[in-house]
DNA sequence: GAACTTTATTAATTAATTTTATTTACTTTC
DNA sequence: GAAAGTAAATAAAATTAATTAATAAAGTTC
């Protein structure tokens, strides 16, 4: 199929320059309507005019004078972002964390609940009721009516159309219908998707993607996804599968992967399979302080573990980082050849490991790449660190806020 | 960087609908104006109007009258597609194939120039040249006026922005400026893209990519590349390497790559190494009708000569080909869990190679997926054949046409 | 304090759509 | 075969939201 073409009517032409007016506030702010009409190449009164709506909806407040520059003082405009609150939270296997934020993702309080092992759908569900019911209670100062929605970053693979997770694999469960339940009990807007893909949106809006068009956030903790930014938008694939590089197989003859194929990224490079292979070369006799600091009880040996010892200068450590660092290398190398992003955002536990892994990720991308460009891809660590997946998960809705060309979007 | 947005204006508005109707037009026609109102939801008088200046600008034709359904009688309108005229190039390491052909990507001629290496920058651009002269020649009864431009399908890496192929390693060169050259040389707007991108650009215009958003075109021959249509619209990259599959790396301990790396798909899958890998193995003892078929001179082994001796029944030449079908069919899962197209359309020398390979492929992709979908994602030869890249090149051109939403694209 | 600048708004104009009405051309029905 | 009905296309008027031009407001500069 060729490209899809929207249809010109006097509805799009506003609503396109009321986004991209509100857009212009939100990333440039505190701004002037004269600047305004500069950026965008919009006429003063046709900003004036929108300005003047935004105003009305309570989106957009005046704020002090700016200074002069030889005339008239400009007056400044900023968000309202103060006055309305959305809700994130960030579902890992171990936990949920929920947290209420203002406009600017600035994190006003928050929660957090333990997931113990085993769990069903309902309970799930309950514990996000919950979750957002302690938050709402905690700051009950807060009018429910300024609260815009709830947004939910979910492990596994969502169907972010109904906000179902399909498949939480850290939690074994299937369809749980997110959107549906959090919608009814708190009559609020739910948006839900896939953790990564939530990380890449918190770094693209408040992170280092604030200014790239084309990225991809990777989080490797437990297992390994990225979420693929093009265009300042996330792709999501054809069936909510996209960015599931845990799964790319980059070794045919490598080791078993929970999903029962061999040499997946995800056996080699995630968390516990790292803690898996260490634990069988040192069963074999390799010498490291990890069998003093495991009391030697190998089965106790975490990635967080051998990250500690690598530190402390342990050389068995330092060579598991290393040739981590060299799978990962080599899938984001797959990624560069594949989507060429202009840059990659690492996230999740991996960013504790210290700059071993790192080094020797960029080292493989640098020996890989087909191109001078290629290796110089470059790779940086989160700007939003452990809050980038709730803080994705409040872009969800800001989104829908700031985004969605419908002229009434009034706040309230 | 969050989404761009465009400045709504009265000439957007009118350019949207310009290529809205355009677009219906050529998918849908003929079709009344009544009906276009109908599909896009326009008003009839908006339809009637614009398609008034599409037919001024003679873009567009009225043809036939139809069928009354209960009143008066519709006319259909058609692209005036047999009276305007594109150029398609493909250059591939052996040769420089080019054809003219209307705005349906009907071909009216053709001419195909061999190239013999070494090759330099300017030989290769005096020979594209010479290929549209003689087309332009053998051609003369149609008005240079009435040519509307050059597109040209280069494999290796190219900046589309500047029409320079970067590299072209079949030719062993680098930073040829077609674009440059052509242009100046033909007064015609010339476009020039990667061999895979076009094939894939050609099967969503003319091809089984005709009602897909999402897919992905594999060209597998001399090397293996991808073209990424997403939403539409080819995928580029930050710095046109998207796509480069070929070097995605799936055994890191595999044979080496002509890029310098190990296990590349490439290195395993595309032709030159398929015979290579045969070789060996026939070298070691293996037995296969290969070694009569080349007279005992196994360095005349070619991927063809393999797919001709397995469709004869010959088990060396089958398992080769087994084995290649994994190999190919783990590099697509990869794609699959990646960007997760609907659909992968497989292009280049490998449709020749029969049932086998592909089966073989398609189990791979079945065994591997990490969901049902993912599974059974679906896998099919290309739909123009031999013709997907020159088809491709044409529609480089055509996009031009009928998507740059300018109303000054009147055809003459 | 007169002249100039910058910011913002108001009024008039313009472009393109939408709504409403009309014409054209056919089919159906009695 | 004339009247009634229906669909296609155009014409005229109304509407929307932009742009242009003019003006007001609030400064700065010399």
């Amino acid at each position: 199929m060729t490209q899809k073409l929207l249809a010109g009517s006097f509805q799009l032409m506003k609503s396109l320059n009321r986004s991209l007016i509100l857009n212009t506030i939100r990333t440039e702010g505190p701004i002037s309507r004269a600047e305004i009409a500069k950026l965008t190449k919009l006429t003063p009164p046709t900003v004036s005019n929108i300005v003047k709506e935004l105003i009305d909806s309570d989106i957009v407040i005046e704020s002090n004078q700016g200074e002069s520059r030889g005339g008239r003082k400009p007056t400044m405009l900023v968000i309202n972002g103060k006055n309305f609150f959305v809700i994130g939270i960030e579902v890992s296997p171990a936990s949920i964390y929920s947290v209420i934020t203002n406009l600017n993702a600035k994190i006003i309080d928050s929660v957090s609940i333990d997931i113990h092992h085993p769990i069903t759908n309902e309970s799930l569900l309950s514990f996000l009721s919950k979750s957002v019911k302690q938050l709402l209670d905690k700051n009950n100062w807060i009018n429910r009516e300024h609260i815009l929605g709830i947004g939910v970053a979910m492990h596994g693979i969502v169907d972010i159309e109904n906000g179902i997770s399909i498949y939480a694999p850290g939690l074994k469960l299937r369809n749980i219908p997110i959107k549906e339940h959090l919608e009814s009990e708190f009559n609020l807007t739910v948006k839900v998707d896939n953790d990564a893909n939530s990380m890449a949106l918190g770094e693209a809006w408040f992170g280092h993607g604030y200014d790239i068009g084309d990225f991809v956030c990777v989080n490797v903790g437990q297992g390994i996804g990225a979420g693929i930014i093009i265009n300042g938008k996330l792709l999501h694939g054809n069936e909510f599968l996209s960015g599931e590089i845990g799964h790319m197989t980059i070794d045919i003859d490598g080791p078993k992967c929970s999903c029962g194929n061999y040499g997946c990224l995800e056996a080699l490079a995630a968390g516990p399979y790292l803690a898996e292979r260490a634990k069988k070369q040192l069963a074999m006799g390799e010498k490291s302080m990890l069998i003093h600091m495991t009391g030697h009880n190998l089965d106790k040996l975490t990635g967080e573990l051998i990250y500690e010892a690598a530190s402390q200068g342990d050389p068995f450590s330092i060579n598991v980082l290393k040739e981590t660092g060299k799978y990962l290398g080599i899938g984001l190398s797959n990624l560069i050849h594949t989507i060429n992003p202009s840059c990659i955002i690492m996230g999740g536990g991996v960013t504790k490991s210290g700059h071993i892994l790192l080094d020797s990720l960029k080292e493989t991308i640098k020996q890989r790449g087909l191109t001078e460009q290629a290796k110089s891809t470059q790779v940086m660590l989160t700007k939003l660190g452990d809050q980038a997946a709730v803080i994705g998960a409040v872009c969800l809705v800001l989104v829908e806020l700031f985004f969605t060309q419908s002229p009434q979007t009034s706040i309230i």
